[in-house]
DNA sequence: GTGAAAGCGCTAACAT
DNA sequence: ATGTTAGCGCTTTCAC
């Protein structure tokens, strides 16, 4: 029964084992030092207790922590899969993750609070929201590094998508099959919006299609989606380009409503490639983040920073790519003039 | 600059307010015993250092550390939704969380281990994935409660939905629309799907539509759902239930495909009330568990056990309730005879 | 290869 | 109200 007992310690296994406190150590942290028979041993009586090293204590008297912590929203999907590449970038160079959600009733004060008390060496932050000011005091103590969105502070490293070269991809796949009425529906007040719409506007000046430019405020949502794409509708263009796979839904939810096929009528392009595009009923042609490429550099940064590297350059912009799926389709023939 | 600096110690803090650290660790406790001069003096002090209590030593120290281990899966959506409810529970009784996350490479096991060795005083499992063996021996060593999955082992607490009575309630409504002939699409190998099966089932005949009664196999991914649909369309049902709201998208997305309206020919009941199910374009009718009692029910009962109370039932299981949208309606008129 | 002893930062028990 | 002391479980010298 669990009533009554304790959690066997390091001394515990080491009496047992007829050795040191100090020669149990090093056998548990697999640290030279110790003979194969002794090795055997203690690890043989450890298994049989149930022993399993305190992490406080060890972390404590060591010094370091070897914790990163990493701030994430729980209720982002796309946050799931950075903490994903983020366990697998630190596990390989030694480190531990402390996660730390924020969620509707969490804010990201409260989430950064309480990994400075674990006493994490470096702060990951996915999608921070904190004030510049906040971050750069955080950033004075310790290292910090914002994920997936632009912190303008020379103390705060930043990994970040290429959001401008995400949309001139969107655009060249589009013009490569033989679209030229293309519109771009914007994120509204949502971080990237602007680069977003910068990467539209320059990859059609590169096409030469400066007089087609037009680009209708939207937002981050479904519905900022379908509301966008209304006025489209009297004289609909070939091809949209949506600032992200959640708005492209309700694009694609109200061109399909107004009778318009896709990608027979028009082609759409989403962002993210969130779970969602992936869902086979929407197939939706996407541009993808290389989360495996923001995590491991996110992970490096960190731990350089901790070893007291320096490093450049402070910001890290990783170039996304295009999966193309069911939305998008050849523009075959111009309406006759 | 940062090189070269030590984080503060509560050592610190006490030299330069000019009292004992013991004094000082009173007044960062919130415990009482110090005069109100000499808490302010001390907190002024440890925020210009920018002092924060290291929990590993205290923790340490006070020989608890008043942390609730969660593994979760970080691609649900659904346990993003109980995380938020037990952080919020959690904190009501002053015990914090570490989180551990299950990954597609980071296996259930490994998130136990983790958080075994932050000396978590109890564990809290979403979904549990692991055998019943492994899951009862840590149950020996410590308190482990499953959420959303039955677990049968008399040393593991369970808190989960009641998918029966959900199915019922599924029925129920379609039922009072009118429809007679409702389909199941069940979840396959999902856990779960039994008693979702078996809801359904008795629902039917408690309304008397025994002779009604149709299961078909399905799965718990969208495909599941279009798959299951196919063999349905040369007859279609006025209405379906099936087995998840993913799932569900499929069902509507094969009817639709077919030239079937919904909710105007078949009305469709999802299960899960996901961020899916909310989404405009969707606006499915769904069965939403009730996730603010479950993760209080879970934590209460973890601290519970922490504490030495005994406690029954060992299984709590939560009723869940009728979202309804727009993929149901009134089922008008029977083909005529 | 192994053991003795000190101490990480903090809290608890006991002084004063 | 405040200070002193001991020690949580571990790692790290530094002996042997």
């Amino acid at each position: 029964m669990r009533t009554g007992e304790r959690r066997p310690t390091l001394a515990d296994v080491a009496a047992q084992a007829g050795v040191s406190t100090a020669l149990a150590s090093i056998v548990m942290r697999d640290a030279p030092g110790a003979s194969e028979a002794t090795r055997r041993r203690v690890l043989e009586v450890a298994d049989r207790l149930g022993y399993h090293p305190d992490s406080r204590a060890r972390l404590l008297r060591s010094g370091r922590s070897r914790l990163l912590g990493v701030v994430f929203g729980v209720q982002h999907a796309f946050h799931g899969d950075l903490v994903t590449g983020l366990y697998e970038a630190a596990e390989k160079l030694r480190y531990e993750l402390a996660l730390s959600a924020v969620t509707p009733r969490r804010d990201e004060r409260t989430a950064i609070g309480g990994l400075l008390q674990d006493r994490c060496e470096a702060l990951l932050i996915l999608g921070p929201q904190s004030p510049t000011s906040e971050l750069a005091t955080l950033a004075s103590r310790m290292p910090v590094v914002a994920l997936g969105r632009d912190v303008r502070h020379r103390a705060v490293d930043v990994v970040r998508n290429a959001d401008c070269e995400g949309l001139h991809q969107a655009v060249d796949h589009l013009v490569s099959l033989g679209h030229r009425r293309i519109v771009h529906i914007d994120g509204g007040r949502t971080p990237g919006t602007a680069e977003r719409r910068r990467g539209y506007r320059d990859a059609m000046r590169h096409h030469g299609l400066d007089a087609e430019i037009r680009v209708v405020p939207g937002g981050p949502t479904g519905e900022d989606g379908a509301t966008a794409t209304a006025p489209l509708l009297t004289d609909p263009p070939t091809a949209i380009t949506v600032f992200n796979d959640l708005a492209a839904t309700g694009v694609l939810d109200a061109l399909r409503r107004a009778g318009l096929s896709v990608p027979g009528d028009v082609s759409v392009v989403g962002y993210d490639d969130s779970r969602l595009a992936r869902l086979t009923y929407l197939d939706l042609t996407t541009i993808a983040q290389d989360t495996a490429a923001m995590t491991t550099l996110a992970i490096t940064r960190a731990v350089d920073r901790i070893e007291g590297e320096t490093v450049t350059p402070r910001e890290l912009v990783i170039p996304p790519h295009l999966v193309i799926r069911g939305t998008t389709g050849a523009h075959l023939a111009e309406k006759p003039a």
